[in-house]
DNA sequence: GAGCATTTGTCCGTATGTATT
DNA sequence: CAATACATACGGACAAATGCT
């Protein structure tokens, strides 16, 4: 067997102990963990940086260390594409925060997907998602004017969009197309996510139908902290 | 604009250069990029290893710093469901070597998948794979013992698998069922990635069918390393 | 708002261990 | 075996963000 680094070995130990506790409960400091170990700051921070490593832990300069839980968050065409609902299913509590509502032109490739005219007008929602109370994602989502001029009241009113689309425009929003990736995200993107911008996130793009008429009704570009949510993409073919 | 550590300002320098010399090159060692900037060799080590969380160089002990290339590995139900030919589509050179041939009986999810009876019998292939000369893989690939009984003769004298079921078998793999996540990997498959079994890779698990019939012909899990390959993942629906 | 203690972030210098060449 | 390069570790210091008084 392997010999291990001490650190690695204090950090074994502080991994059994935060799975017993339950998310946001506050991890011993570098300080205390020091000088449990009797070890020096250094180390003790090593072991720390390991744990985030791992995503078991948060870390907030000045405040400390937290218990963190990943949720799974399941893509798939035959589950709505909702995070409201995505995270419910993995039995998180959700909840979106909105930054921006505004009318954006419509350009190039979202045009296309969305089958609008080149420079025609759309919604643009800006939010951020909550998950148990953690910051895990920041989304800009692009709506056809012409489904549902009075967005602004209506995302303020309820959260869950997808139920804003089933309930006051009668459509049954499906996910048509999606595409998922892992880079490194802009420093907009970063600033929305608290993240910094040197640590990659997963970008999900995604185009919703009308499940009745195939009718473009959403599309979206969804950055999710890599610590908050386990994606998992499920792809189905013609049989099964 | 906010004030950056000495670290980052460096790891930005030695980004910019990076980014202009070939996959393999030789970065400075950490003594010469302390000398050069003026820091300590912890400042220095310090702006290494923000490279390497950005995926834009790989470490070895002893040895030195090497610049990394990442590949995008684009899965997908219009593409074929092969390692050889998604990597060369990407412009990289795949390898594989393999680490075992054997037969196993085949359990639970796995015998249901291949729809095949519980501990009935199959090819088990365990495979590295490399990519312009750099481990990327980890793989995992069962097939049905009838399809084609001398597995071992054939995977020695053709690295594609695909190839052989097209050429050997006759049949046409298409994906019909893949789940992509993010995960740590367990101890055996970190060794076979020669990875730190405490940093999270990438887990493709699929299923192929052959597109005429539909009949299973392999079922596998790959582990991937994250620096080695950006895996998107695309899904389509019934429109398009 | 100001002040203070706590906590993580960064950095210095030095030393030793371990893997590769 | 020797030289090189990364890995771990010690102890000390100050900066910056947070939370509370």
């Amino acid at each position: 067997m392997a010999k291990k680094s001490r650190y690695a070995e204090i950090a074994d130990v502080l991994a059994a102990e935060i799975a017993d506790q339950p998310a946001g409960a506050r991890v011993s400091s570098e300080h205390e963990i020091a000088a449990r170990f009797a070890v020096s700051r250094a180390a003790a921070r090593a072991a720390v940086q390991e744990l985030e490593g791992r995503l078991l832990v948060r870390r907030v300069r000045g405040a400390g260390t937290f218990v963190n839980r990943r949720i799974d968050y399941v893509l798939s065409q035959r589950k709505a594409p909702s995070m409201h609902q995505t995270v419910r299913e993995a039995g998180g509590t959700p909840r979106t925060v909105v930054c921006d509502v505004r009318r954006v032109a419509l350009r190039g490739e979202l045009a296309a997907r969305l089958e609008q005219p080149e420079g025609s007008e759309a919604h643009l929602l800006v939010r951020q998602s909550y998950i148990d109370g953690l910051l895990s994602g920041w989304a800009q989502e692009w709506i056809p004017l012409d489904l549902l001029p009075e967005l602004d009241a209506a995302v303020h009113a309820v959260e869950s969009l997808d139920s804003i689309l089933r309930q006051m425009c009668g459509v049954s929003p499906v996910r048509a197309w999606c595409r998922v990736s892992y880079s490194l995200p802009t420093p907009e993107v970063a600033v929305g996510l608290e993240s910094d911008h040197t640590r990659p996130v997963w970008l999900i793009e995604s185009l919703s139908r009308d499940g009745d008429t195939g009718r473009p009704v959403m599309c979206s570009s969804t950055w999710s902290r890599p610590d908050s949510t386990r994606i998992i993409v499920e792809l189905d073919g013609p049989w099964k």
